[in-house]
DNA sequence: AGCACGCCGACT
DNA sequence: GTCGGCGTGCTC
């Protein structure tokens, strides 16, 4: 029999595909898995191990053999190697760069799999002699002994609480020297909160859960209705069913709030690892590590945490799970929620997806009897749901209509705070000419400046272009610049002047670029006074402001006439979660939304029937149309500097794959403009495709995404594949 | 993605 | 005569 003496090895290039090494006749296999030195081309790269052959595609003398292997225990166990792998396969994506995405930066760059040798300080306990110790046996050293008794009373202490305590290094050095005393793991914080005792609903919830196998479970709760408490409980069950279970958490980016953490770091101490933007390298690698090991019990992280190794899986849960940061919308564009049922069904362990308004997919995958439903209809507190009413804002102006206005007014002299949701930063998105009728426009992108007042600029939203406002129309140099429209920054402007007895505070990106403040600013919301409190996404979002009684979304008409077909899912989801931010002390809430379209059945639908039956609509429409959950769609995306390329390219790969598209029953639509055709100086191109069925989309893609390799293309274009998207544009 | 090779313009 | 522009092609 011939020896696997060929390994395959994956890189880190854009290239669809592993490379063939030479393994050392003499030397043993490593794991699939593990990370190993390559020359390649005339660098050296690190890669990882995806398996063994004895036979080669590439002709023998263009093998290279390996330099070195790296990992003694490999980086990627072989579950998360064979998901990983999975997921490149199934988004078109470059082996190697879904590995980079997976792995942990110092990983990729070759940096030893170990958590770093805590440069948090030494912590010091009584080893089982120490402890046993008769207290006369230290009579001769009394600094020792006292020392000792303190190490005793303390259990276990950090080496600066000792030192405050007036004991000299050198006392504790003799204790180790007698092995009464030893270097200890600093202890993990206890827990500081017992479980709250779970309604009917919540109980019913978490006795439905089975932790033996797979099963995803859809906990389609309101705000309010206590979900995160069932998580928590959750696992505690689970950890209680089996002993040092896992448990995997992902919460949307806006999600990972100090208040999430905090719920969990209260629950259950120290188990916890947190994965989010905000850790630097050797931070993040020592999370990882602390899953991989199993000394993290709890692992809550946004969607990359998804690919952390755990070594007693048990269970993974997807808070607002509808949530579109999910999605990864650029490089390996892979979404964590559905990568969790593939995973959680290979571990064979359960998957809870929570939130007030599933996304389409979740509901369609729970009638199915793909999904198992939990719902959680009651509020925590059995509290009403909100009022909702639609205000037609075709008479009136832009901005806040007058019973809105008054409305605010009512709530706030009954000493409530209001919220005015409004998803659009700056002061005004545009600014006109009011003699010639031209509007700033950005050099880079097909869009309008947004003018912005603090500070005062232009600013594109689109790619970051700012300038200074202009003075004079650079057309026709007429002097009457007008801003046009409503911005978080012009409402705020507005509702201070009104209501100027009440403070008014905005809550957007702009306004909270500094941590601190935003805390203090929650901080002062939560004492209660009267206020308003203006603001964009954020505010629909991980806060809770329980004395908010009214709740008022302007323009809400952008969604309704989307021309994404996502836009009403959107829209729906934002109105229910916004409306579930009101009202949640013991007043009923009340919700306006201002529209142009009051009667539209949808938004009558919604506020009548619920975000379930609005979407059900929302669902015939999408099987009536073909569109996604019922048929698979994928986006070639294009782009380059030149206006006509990205256009030219798709045209040529469409006619080069008609007969098989034809063959496997794929739709391709296009190559059309994407929706802002021109965005950073580049222009962008698409062509949707639409399958039948997943098998045949996959089929398809995988010879389109060999195509497209093969294709040569002018230097500046790039494409890009985008399996199940989420944004149109 | 990198990186080399290669074939044409403005410099010491 | 060279330095260097970025087009083309390849990486086991």
């Amino acid at each position: 029999m011939t020896p696997l003496n060929l390994v395959q090895i994956a890189l880190p290039v854009p290239l669809r595909r592993v490379f063939d090494y030479l393994w050392p006749a003499d030397s043993p296999h490593c794991p699939a898995g593990s990370r190993v030195e390559v020359p390649f081309g005339n660098r050296t790269l690190i890669g990882i191990v995806v398996s063994f052959s004895d036979q080669s595609d590439t002709p023998r003398e263009k093998l290279k053999p390996i330099k070195q292997v790296i990992d003694r225990t490999p980086v990627l166990n072989d579950e998360l190697l064979g998901l990983i792998i999975w997921a490149a396969n199934y988004y078109q994506s470059p082996i190697g760069e879904a590995l980079q995405t997976a792995l942990p930066v110092l990983l990729r760059q070759g940096a030893p799999l170990q958590a770093q040798t805590s440069t948090s300080e030494q912590w010091w306990q009584l080893t089982t002699e120490g402890l046993g110790l008769p207290d006369n046996a230290l009579r001769k050293a009394p600094q020792q002994a006292l020392l000792l008794a303190h190490l005793r009373a303390n259990k276990c202490c950090p080496w600066s609480k000792l030192k405050e305590a007036g004991y000299a290094r050198d006392t504790l050095l003799r204790l180790r020297g007698k092995g009464l005393a030893v270097e200890a793991q600093e202890p993990p914080p206890a827990p500081t909160e017992r479980p709250l005792v779970l309604n009917s609903e919540q109980q019913a919830a978490l006795d439905a859960i089975s932790y033996k196998h797979y099963q995803t479970y859809l906990l389609n709760g309101a705000t309010g209705s206590g979900k995160t408490e069932v998580y928590l409980q959750a696992i505690a069950q689970l950890q209680q069913q089996r002993a040092g279970a896992q448990t995997l958490v992902l919460v949307p980016e806006i999600g990972l709030t100090p208040q999430t953490i905090g719920r969990f770091k209260k629950r259950f101490g120290g188990t916890l690892a947190v994965l989010h933007s905000g850790l630097n390298d050797r931070e993040r690698l020592n999370s990882w590590v602390r899953a991989a090991t199993g000394e993290a019990q709890i692992i809550v992280g946004t969607r990359s945490a998804l690919f952390t190794p755990m070594i007693t899986p048990g269970l993974i849960i997807i808070d607002e799970e509808h949530d579109t940061s999910f999605k990864q919308q650029d490089g390996f564009r892979y979404s964590a929620r559905d990568l969790a049922c593939v995973r959680a069904k290979s571990l064979n362990i359960p998957l809870i997806l929570g939130s007030a308004t599933p996304a389409l997919e979740s509901l369609h995958n729970a009638k199915m009897g793909r999904f198992q439903t939990l719902p959680l209809q009651q509020r925590a507190n059995r509290q009403a749901a909100p009022l909702i009413e639609v205000i037609d804002t075709v008479e009136h102006n832009q901005g806040l209509a007058i019973p809105s206005l008054q409305a605010i007014k009512r709530h706030l002299h009954q000493g409530n705070q209001v919220l005015v949701f409004l998803n659009r930063r700056g002061y005004a998105p545009t600014l006109k000419c009011r003699d010639c009728g031209t509007v700033v426009c950005c050099p880079n992108c097909d869009a309008r400046l947004t003018l912005h007042h603090t500070p005062k600029h232009l600013h594109c939203h689109h790619c970051d272009f700012q300038r200074g406002v202009l003075r004079s129309c650079e057309s026709c140099h007429g002097r009457n610049l007008e801003p046009i429209g409503q911005g978080t920054e012009r409402s705020e402007e507005a509702l201070a002047k009104r209501f100027a007895e009440f403070p008014v505070w905005r809550i957007d990106r702009d306004s909270t670029r500094n941590k601190g403040a935003l805390e203090s600013l929650f901080n002062r919301i939560n004492s209660g006074e009267p206020c308003i409190l203006v603001g964009t996404q954020m505010l629909a979002k991980g806060h809770h402001f329980p004395k908010v009684t009214l709740a008022v979304i302007l323009d809400v008409d952008g969604g309704l006439l989307s021309a994404d077909f996502r836009g009403p899912e959107r829209l729906g989801q934002l109105i229910t979660q916004v409306a579930g931010r009101s009202g949640r002390g013991e007043r009923r809430g009340e919700v306006i939304l201002q529209s142009q379209n009051r009667d539209h059945p949808l938004l009558q639908q919604l506020i009548h029937q619920g975000y379930g039956a609005f979407a059900d609509a929302l669902l015939s429409e999408r099987e009536i149309t073909q569109m996604p959950p019922y048929a698979p769609i994928a986006l070639i995306r294009a782009d380059a500097l030149n206006a006509d390329s990205p256009r030219h390219f798709l045209t040529e790969l469409k006619h080069q794959l008609s007969a098989l598209a034809e063959q496997h029953q794929v739709q391709m639509l296009g190559p059309m403009p994407a929706l802002m055709e021109k965005k950073g100086q580049r222009y962008r191109h698409q062509l949707q495709l639409k399958a039948h069925t997943r098998h045949a989309l996959q089929t398809f893609l995988a010879t389109l995404s060999m195509r497209l390799e093969a294709n040569k293309a002018p230097r500046d274009l790039r494409w890009s594949i985008d399996v199940d998207p989420q944004d149109m544009g």
